[in-house]
DNA sequence: CTGAAAGCGCTTACAG
DNA sequence: CTGAAAGCGCTTACAG
């Protein structure tokens, strides 16, 4: 490896010449031919800076870290994909590269850190939760990372309160699907929800309760199938509740991946969307235009989520903002998956 | 930030001593007592090794660096998400981060240049072919990798003559769709394909030429649209050709987003697919089969040249591994979009 | 069993 | 205008 005393030694000058001139070739520290000189030999010689001692010697990495405690492949998810194309394009604007840290653990508190244990030396972080971080996983992770001193922000988690950036999602009123459901005149419901047990399937059969009871309709576990994020799994428990006999005219998926098995199973079932039984879903998903009919869908901004959370960062690592949260609104994207019902 | 000097300080014994426990907490080489001393106030101070330090020392980052010569959102296209997963999938578990480079410049050959300058210091680099770089361009790319020393590995390219880790489709000659078409009675074929003048699209467009040649129909570059990589591009592209007059019973689009945009056009012209018009996508996106008639699609190992990228990659890297190259061969993933032609 | 020292490749005051 | 030196936080021979 060519280093820059390498550059010092042909030239027949010091290191710190050489670096001066790399570090801005205007300087006028150094000698007009002694530029010349340098230039030719780090040429000659293919020098290009190290930079991991560059990072060390200034004590600033530009890179930030991403840890998301999730096993299995990172980038298929179209979540993570819409949310990291926002991170980049902020983080990139600014010269920072994107590291992603090798994922060893059981659970997410020894996965983030096992990747904390890899990463320190970077100059921030990017905390992401998944499907399977329980809130209070999170919060001890998040206490961690402030414990470190280098700056962070958490996304896709519900409000903690901590004294952290956080980028939070908010639904707003007009978000409760199955509000817009019962208005619409519909009266059978059915939550599809991912992960049994979940925190994201709690806080909808929340609002799946306390709405019927506002409706003045009974409320039975049995209008919530799981579909496990899974078309196939999706398809399979909702076929099985129209073959039992239960009446539904109106469903909510919490992914549109789901409600692709939910149109397979209404239509094995023989049934007609959105004559016989509306869908929505969740995400607004890029492929939700080209179902028939188009689904509707809630659109989180979770491209603006990257962007919100790396801005946060960048704010607080220049501009040594304090941490402080940021709250995203949710909207319903309406197509040709739903329609009124008669009463 | 907490130092491996700050816990010799307090403990009252040598950086070296606690840089061998912390490696190895079974060492031999520091006492019993000591040990539990160090334990109780790294504990104590939260620490935790800075790895900037550690890779400088060890010259070893355990990182790889990924440079696409792409500006814009890296994680939106699908080519893209598969093959890092597949990257993911063998870097990770061997405990490698993964690094993005900040992209910046005009041209592949600036942009590449660029992210070395920031880049150098990891063990390796995967350099991704775009369909905006020339082989050429790629060539003195892989020349400058070269020179560094640095192992590393191009995807997504056509076959290079450089001594250079290397993975490169291949189309058997089953998946020549021109011939299959011919094979099939169709007579009047489109190739619907990206930007016009790409080395992609000339391939193919050669391959359509040298097909029709050996079946005895004339070519004509008017039965080449340009559909940009776009969806509407595609459409506007097809129907205006539909709208023209001209003849068409078998596409090819050599991406299946395209292929979304020929549909949309081959209804709006009223026609049938595969009754009037036979289509072929390309990719196997996962989509192609909600799409109604479920695409037929030629499916190219995408996340298989991610692994056998990073594998080769890691073969130089751990056991000295000469450069080579390795060869994938794509398959046609036949399904309702496509039916014989009447002759 | 443990310490003192050199070194990784840079940057940045400090001198002159 | 330029050089010698200290330092970033680690690891790794080398001594004892």
């Amino acid at each position: 490896m060519v280093t820059i005393q390498d550059i010092a030694k042909r030239v027949g000058i010091s290191k710190a010449a050489v670096s001066l001139y790399l570090k801005d070739p205007d300087t006028t520290r150094v000698g007009k031919d002694t530029k010349v000189k340098i230039a030719k030999i780090v040429e000659e010689l293919n020098y290009r800076p190290n930079v991991i001692a560059r990072s060390l010697a200034m004590q600033k990495s530009n890179s930030i870290g991403i840890l998301v405690p999730f096993e299995g492949p990172l980038f298929e998810s179209t979540f993570m994909q819409q949310v990291i194309s926002g991170i980049q394009s902020v983080l990139f604007a600014q010269g920072y590269s994107i590291v992603f840290l090798p994922v060893k653990g059981s659970d997410s508190r020894s996965m983030v850190r096992h990747q904390l244990e890899m990463g320190l030396g970077h100059d921030g972080f990017i905390l992401m939760g998944t499907r399977y971080c329980s809130t209070k996983d999170m919060e001890e992770n998040a206490k961690e990372l402030s414990r470190t001193g280098i700056p962070f922000v958490v996304l896709n988690m519900p409000e903690m309160k901590l004294d952290i950036n956080q980028v939070i999602y908010r639904d707003p009123p007009e978000i409760n699907i199955f509000e817009q459901y019962y208005r619409l005149g519909h009266r059978d419901l059915v939550l599809i929800g991912g992960r049994r047990g979940s925190l994201e399937n709690s806080i909808y059969i929340d609002q799946f309760k306390k709405t019927s009871k506002k409706w003045g309709k009974n409320f039975d576990s049995s209008f919530i199938l799981h579909g496990d994020y899974d078309k196939d799994v999706a398809k399979s428990a909702l076929l099985q509740y129209l073959k039992s006999g239960k009446k539904v005219t109106g469903i909510y998926c919490l992914t549109d991946t789901m409600a692709i098995g939910a149109y397979a199973a209404i239509q094995e079932f023989g049934l007609r969307i959105p004559e016989d039984i509306s869908v929505v879903g969740r995400n607004d998903s890029f492929f939700v235009s080209i179902m028939s009919p188009p689904l509707s869908s809630v659109k989180r901004p979770i491209f603006d989520e990257g962007v919100k959370g790396a801005e946060l960062l960048i704010g607080e690592l220049i501009r040594s903002e304090k941490p402080r949260k940021v709250f995203l609104e949710s909207t319903l994207v309406l197509r040709g998956s739903v329609q009124a019902q008669k009463v």
